[in-house]
DNA sequence: TTGTAAGCGTTATCAG
DNA sequence: CTGATAACGCTTACAA
């Protein structure tokens, strides 16, 4: 059996109450018991059980993140800014994807009124009105991650995907006239992928480049979508001058498909993303897409959290991921 | 207050013995009072305080991932194994990284003394005899993820990173004669780099090919690190016609130099990395790697990590790692 | 089939 | 400054 402060206790011949608080560095407690205790808990090794712990304290020390997936430098960069600021501050991370709706709100039970949680982090990317319910009915503090509209009633982290994509396209826009365009968006159920096209559709009407409803194809966000999709373009059709893509992803599908064909990217045919994805820049032409910090996401929002742990307060506070302009070689 | 037993008791008029029993689907309790007290836990939105029952059951319903970075595709790989096998048993993953040895040291003692986790499982990519003491005096069910050395001592998982560097080489050695070879390894101190450099080294003692000490230059991994040292082969000295790397994205550093000098990649230089990163496979030409399955190192760790917990048996499993040949246009 | 009650390891309150 | 003890919510003998 691993030791408990009782065996301190009867080894230092105080009471199990004086230990706990030699232990937690109760001021109360007189040196030179304090210096015993001590002793005592190095030699046979003791180790607080924080089950027991964390159960009497009615909290635990561990944070929870309720991703949509794993898949993705995207949300591992999130993983690690969670990770690496939550240790900092004494807490473990608790990383959870959601495959289902189910197990989505078992996730939630589980870190809200089992307790297990101390606190969460959720990054929510498509519209669902009853895990929003649950979640308002959340006692345990909560950061969620998500677009716009949530920013009022949770503390929460904004990714601007309409402004990003807006900017990105204006630049591209304004570089010069392309005699024909193609959007490769991500899911349409996704709200992230919804606000990018918004952005990209607006940013058209500006320019006056004339959106057909067939220029837009929807993709899945994953390379191979990309590739599959820029494929048909070639086959099918007039080749596209210039190819949009709703994450930077697809779009390295597409320069694939690019490359087999031997056009030159830049020069005969252009390309950006969104999202600003290490790949992207790794290759040569660099892609030009829109950075968003994602690691700065995961940081800004334990920091919010602990925030919002520490002070109890219950108004909410929104924080927008800032988004930064990679021009690259293929624009 | 979030609902308990005591509660559900008082509403069904029952003892909190037979509540639990009830919940807990014990077939002693009679079907009429199970279906009230089921009844009465879903109109008051009952959650077990899974603080109270990890506590009283002495262990908890998450399992430990113990990282020595975050970094790279390769862990995030790693995480995501873990979590789908662990939350489709019903476990938690309670990710960490250890940034230096008194945190690595903290989180293995939070683990198994402190109880939080069920059981665990740690990689480690460097010689450090005190931990793997520590981890032998652990109680706790756990599976090291690492080299072949302490696979007799642990449930182990392990990537045979010699073998893979040997067979890659024998396959880049016999498709022809390179009149110059260079070796960009991972650090000194990392065992995973060392053995890859030693399956290298073996091989073209097979070949009969000449290496000097110089023609072995240390990088960290990192594509950076890559890409400066191949710089210097382009300054100072005769380029080498053939470049192996320790892993796949010091190799794609290298291959942006490369590019950037204009010399034709499978042609007038050849390279080839390790590890299968999907960035390697995205880039024409393919590069020429060993593939590692990541997910499947987290996938196996866990699964052999449940047995043991149901088993409780103490001899000792190894799980090879399966790696495999990658022929890119890089060789 | 159900109830009573002990107990898990720790913290925290109240007395001394 | 220290000790005795209740309490946290749940599980599980043991009794009934």
């Amino acid at each position: 059996m691993a030791p408990t402060i009782k065996e301190i206790a009867k080894l230092a011949g105080v009471s199990i109450a004086t230990v706990s608080r030699a232990l937690a560095n109760d001021p109360k407690v007189i040196a030179s018991t304090k210096s015993k205790i001590d002793e005592i808990a190095r030699k046979i090794n003791y180790q607080p059980n924080l089950l027991a712990r964390n159960f009497v304290k009615g909290t635990s020390n561990l944070i929870g993140l309720i991703l949509p997936h794993l898949y993705d430098e995207f949300y591992s960069d999130i993983i690690k800014g969670v990770e690496k600021y939550a240790q900092s501050n004494g807490y473990y991370t608790l990383v959870t994807s959601s495959s289902d709706e189910d197990s989505l709100s078992d996730s939630i039970a589980n870190f809200t009124s089992g307790g297990l949680s101390a606190g969460f982090i959720i990054m929510l990317t498509s519209e669902n009105d009853e895990i929003v319910e649950q979640l308002r009915h959340s006692h345990t503090p909560l950061v969620v991650i998500s677009d716009k509209s949530l920013s009022r009633e949770f503390n929460s982290i904004t990714i601007n995907n309409y402004e990003a994509s807006y900017k990105l396209c204006k630049y591209v826009f304004s570089k010069k006239k392309y005699s024909s365009v193609k959007y490769i968006s991500g899911p349409k159920s996704n709200i992230d992928s919804q606000m990018r096209r918004d952005g990209f559709k607006d940013a058209c009407r500006e320019f006056s480049m004339p959106i057909k409803k067939k220029d837009i194809i929807e993709g899945d966000f994953t390379f191979e979508s990309g590739e599959k999709i820029c494929k048909e373009f070639f086959y099918e059709e007039k080749i596209p001058e210039l190819i949009l893509t709703g994450n930077d992803m697809m779009a390295l599908g597409c320069i694939k498909v690019i490359n087999k064909n031997k056009l030159k990217l830049g020069e005969e045919i252009f390309i950006a993303g969104i999202d600003g994805i290490i790949l992207g820049q790794m290759i040569s032409p660099r892609l030009t897409t829109m950075k968003i910090q994602t690691e700065l996401i995961g940081t800004n929002a334990v920091k919010m959290l602990l925030e919002q742990m520490k002070n109890n307060n219950h108004k909410h506070r929104n924080s927008n991921v800032v988004t930064e302009l990679l021009k690259g070689n293929t624009i």
